[in-house]
DNA sequence: CGAGCATTTGACACGTTTCAATCTCTGTGG
DNA sequence: CCACAGAGATTGAAACGTGTCAAATGCTCG
């Protein structure tokens, strides 16, 4: 199914569901339109005014942020039920939205989405929620950057990765489809694309990871939490 | 004046200005009481559960996150104005909480808050548009460390601070009370004591900026500017 | 089958870290 | 009011992790 309203999404999103009591549907209007977008394709660009809210169905979105000297950085890559583009004003977009895999978007007009808001109470808690868990997102990515090395970094990612495919079965025994290539994932990290590569190789060699034919397996998730200190408590939805 | 309502705080702030139309102050009875910590001293800890929200009133907070191995990366250093603490869930603190210069903090409990959210629609709004703003902050942090060098990172950094300030009037003619140490800057910059001092040295040499005695001087903003790849589009507040 | 992109590998360069010592403040007690 | 203590700032030399450049190999799709 690739349309629903937005109140039947809120009840099947892990934060919505906890929050939606009362049922009196007063903007069961607001319809979400599923919108496909081909793997590689631009939805959204950096510097251009963009009032849309998306919302993933499927599919593993990029966002990310250029420097004038060409270089990127991917802030993030936002994977079924996350929300994007929730800026603070209605100027240019900070980042750039792309699809790294065939992608399905729900689409809001931002001002449809406060209006929902105003009528239904529980629905910019859950947006407040969404917004705070993407904050903690952005804290330990930046905790990566910053003070972790390239090995623990990757070994970070990857969990990160594997954790929140899983709250929608899209993982399951540490495996799960993975269709970043080197390069996206050296943007992410803040390193080359030739690091990453001797990295993951010597996380293949140490036999904590698999990553090959985009798809991710953790071999042993004991020593690979250690090396990154991985603490899942930072993903937590409700 | 150290203490006042909370509606009073939303009129007096960037964010809020704009939105307060309807005056009537259902919630008036959430006063705010600030509350002063020393500097150096730790409001709240990584790990403990805190429900409370805080403003700054005025001062250098401080919120940092610790690795296990020791390190820490300091995620920000909220300033005048800005709101700390909204977490996705009730569960243990992402971060410590702390003070780099005496600190005042306006405090409330997130339930309080909540409660409030649901008689002034505004105020709700105002949150969201607050932790945008600090998605914002986060993002452009990420770019920091992922994708600057040392000497454009710092430079980065120091503009980014005078900008903040200014909305408040804290900064003038590119000169600011900056409190923080060598040490607290290489946390933020996810860099060694040792080499941010050699950058700002560097940076002295070049003339863009001189920082001592607590005090920060932008120099030549044209080439800070540059050399940073500055945009403050990202700060904007309205 | 070939074109083009992604991955892999090697050698070397460079930016940043590490370790250790010295210097400069600033506040304090005698 | 001066001397000292302790924290922060500065400097140097060497080590290390990551980047750069270039070439080879392996895939995948038309």
């Amino acid at each position: 199914m690739h349309n629903q309203t937005l109140l039947q999404f809120i009840k099947s999103h892990p934060i919505g569901a906890s929050l939606t009591r009362d049922e009196s549907e007063p903007y069961s209007f607001l319809k979400l339109v599923a919108k496909e977008y081909k793997a590689h394709s631009i939805v959204s660009r950096q510097g251009e005014v963009d009032t849309r809210i998306f919302i993933v169905q499927s599919g593993w979105a990029c966002l990310q942020r250029g420097l004038q000297n060409g270089d990127r950085q991917i802030i993030d890559t936002p994977l079924r039920g996350d929300i994007i583009g929730v800026r603070a004003v209605d100027g240019p977009s900070i980042a750039t939205l792309s699809a790294i895999s065939d992608l399905s978007l729900f689409e809001i007009p931002r001002r449809a989405l406060a209006s929902a808001t105003l009528l239904h109470r529980p629905l910019g808690n859950m947006l407040t929620r969404a917004i705070a868990r993407q904050n903690s997102i952005l804290t330990e990515h930046l905790m990566n950057t910053g003070r972790r090395n390239a090995m623990s970094r990757t070994a970070h990612f990857l969990l990160e990765m594997e954790e929140r495919l899983s709250a929608y079965g899209l993982a399951s025994g540490g495996r799960y489809e993975c269709p970043l290539t080197q390069q996206e994932l050296a943007d992410i990290l803040g390193l080359t694309p030739v690091h990453v590569n001797r990295t993951l190789g010597e996380l293949r060699k140490l036999e904590m990871i698999s990553f090959k034919a985009g798809w991710v397996e953790v071999l042993s998730r004991k020593k690979l939490v250690a090396l990154a200190g991985f603490d899942k408590e930072y993903l937590r939805l409700m």
